[in-house]
DNA sequence: ACTTTTAAACTACACGTGTAATCCTAAACA
DNA sequence: TGTTTAGGATTACACGTGTAGTTTAAAAGT
């Protein structure tokens, strides 16, 4: 059986990050740009990149003396498995009523609103 | 600084749904509810549920020679919480993409879609 | 009153995660 | 060529979590 669920945690989620901004890139580079925001040392940064190494989340190509290291999970793929998670998790697998509950808690500017209208537009047009 | 974050674990909300759904309960009510859906034993939920009382999630009253278990963390208030978890880790805190990913990645019900579509003329009608 | 039962409390243990420190090896430098 | 250095690999360690087993205290039964 092909691919497998690949779990990033949070603390991995930041470095993988990094490398779906631009690809690839070296442990260097990484480091440099996580840094400053998370206040996390060298070292861990490094382990975490490590990590995702082993669950095969990224790939990593011999570059002279160093790798340079390439996503393999699709940010997109992870959004999915994240949101459906908290779909199953948090709203019963039920759709309404977390849009709902994001509609009411969450401000939405007016082009979100009108970004929102389109959509339902477009899904009612193809529904029906 | 009162009412702190608290944090629930995915075990531990499939406890917490059954006192949402019905409140007060006894333990062993709860563990006849989760036994058969989530095949747990026994002794896992009374743990579950312990946990949820020390993280003051759950309150217990004595009741005779038991206790009844009652809810404190609001079930709105933990989706709230979830939430926003995932907006900010996962879609960098912006609504858009996220709603945007759910209209498109989850098939919604036409009644789903005439629920949307009457939030956003609420929405609108309140904005303007 | 002694024994059994049962719910609650406490203990257990492996695994993932956050957060590094240490070790190793090959390249660069002196 | 011996030594330093820097990045990768390995090891560390505490805490939360999933998943129970064990102990205790009090009620219920005989």
């Amino acid at each position: 059986m092909p691919n497998k669920q690949i779990a990033i945690s949070d603390a991995e989620s930041r470095v993988m990050d990094v490398l779906w901004q631009r690809a690839p890139q070296t442990s260097e580079d990484i480091v440099a740009t996580l840094l400053e925001p998370t206040g996390w040392h060298e070292k861990t940064i490094r382990t975490l990149l490590n990590r995702l190494l082993g669950k095969g989340a990224v790939s990593a190509q011999k570059d002279g003396r160093r790798y340079l290291y390439t996503p393999l999970l699709r940010r997109e793929v992870w959004q999915q498995q994240e949101s459906r998670s908290l779909l199953d998790r948090v709203f019963g697998g039920k759709v309404a009523p977390l849009l709902t509950h994001f509609s009411q808690h969450e401000k939405l500017s007016t082009k979100e609103v009108a970004e929102l209208r389109k959509l339902i537009d477009a899904i009612e047009k193809k529904g029906r």
